[in-house]
DNA sequence: ACCTGAACACCGTTCAAGT
DNA sequence: ACCTGAACACCGTTCAAGT
């Protein structure tokens, strides 16, 4: 009952795949997440969808930890950014929806291009267009850091949050639950607004936060000119 | 070469804490984040310091990630938010402070109470305090879930940098080394403000988003009145 | 009620072979 | 140059005992 003497599982990759390879590598891991999130990587199962042996993706990668970098590294060397029309606020706001639109195309995938820290060239690309938006709207280079440090902190919370809530989005029934249980809490201002809390819409919530952002951004702009 | 007879290491625990109970559990667990890290927590490790078998602190717990949970809401329950004032600016500022303080207190755990989504009792204190400030305010329901979110993304994102910013913080040598390499980029903006890109200052910075957040959330609130 | 021994199905990683 | 067998020191968790 084991496998059958013509399987080709000695040897040679069963996948139709050229060769092992880091892309190759960090194309598989990116199914596991999207198949069964992050906590389902490990290098067994990365090597497992490729019909190789665990071990030998140590000839391609350094290790668990420099994997999970590298695919971080692939999802942002592939955000695009529009072209920037000198329009302070259209730039900044392309900036963002762009950003999303990257980060949303493999959700469960998100948490690593929002959290860790890549030393890597790949993401000053997100820097290098906020900040040239700033400084192209007059704005002084020590206050266009601190701002592009603000928007990425309320980009990259709200992103994470958007990946990573999980009720919120079931049923009717769930929203009305939550609401009275909200309401019964016995907390006042939560009572006063638990049928609201009880909601979460993401495309809603997050062209807020964008519209917020960006206005704070252009008062600071006006008032330091 | 093993224990010797006289060993306490049998029935008993050896330290010279009471019983095995879910509160030592969190505060051994504690105990190894801020010694070695989130990635040090296994049962394993928690139950070395509290000279106890693994498998002891599933009758108090019911797994690794129930666990986890727990210290984020202990450490959110221990958060203490000022007297409110009646002053907007004032009270928002006192709580995103108080947020910050009490998250700090624990630097390495900081990124469970900040990414782990509870649904328990303990969350819900920094959101009524916030709806609290909004509403009497004169702010309307909605906008004041709405207002939440944003500054609940703006105080994650900030903070979660804050603690897992690795360098930046060495020596001046650092600072003045990552500066050329930012200068010599090649990204034209980047290049401009490399100079400010290379330094970090966890306080300055956090002042300058939250005065940003407040900035925001008053012209919101003197817009919609 | 609470603790542990034995056990299971996993991990990441190294190193010396093999081709 | 690239892959694997054997091996090491780990994991989380269950369950049937023991007290």
């Amino acid at each position: 009952m084991t496998d059958d003497a013509s399987s080709p599982r000695r040897g040679r990759p069963p996948r139709g795949a050229t060769r092992l390879t880091r892309e190759s590598i960090i194309e598989a891991t990116l199914e596991v997440v999207d198949a069964d999130g992050i906590d389902a990587v490990s290098m067994r199962t990365v090597a497992r969808t490729l019909g190789v042996d665990a071990k030998s993706l140590y000839n391609h990668v350094r290790g668990k930890d420099d994997l999970l970098d590298a695919v971080a590294e692939q999802l942002l060397g592939g955000l695009v950014f529009p072209a920037l029309t000198g329009d302070l606020r259209g730039d900044l706001r392309a900036i963002a929806y762009g950003f999303r639109e990257g980060a949303l195309l493999h959700p469960a995938a998100a948490p690593l291009v929002l959290t860790r820290q890549l030393s890597s060239w790949e993401g000053l690309a997100p820097v290098e267009a906020v900040v040239g938006v700033l400084l192209r709207a007059g704005c002084p280079p020590d206050e266009a850091v601190h701002l592009l440090r603000t928007l990425a902190a309320m980009l990259i919370g709200t992103l994470l949050r958007e990946v990573s809530a999980g009720p919120t989005f079931g049923v009717d029934d769930g929203i009305a639950a939550r609401r009275e249980a909200l309401e019964r809490s016995g907390l006042p201002a939560i009572g006063e607004v638990g049928a609201h809390l009880a909601r979460f819409d993401r495309e809603v919530e997050f062209a807020f936060t964008v519209d917020l952002a960006i206005d704070a951004v252009a008062a600071r702009l006006s008032a330091s000119r």
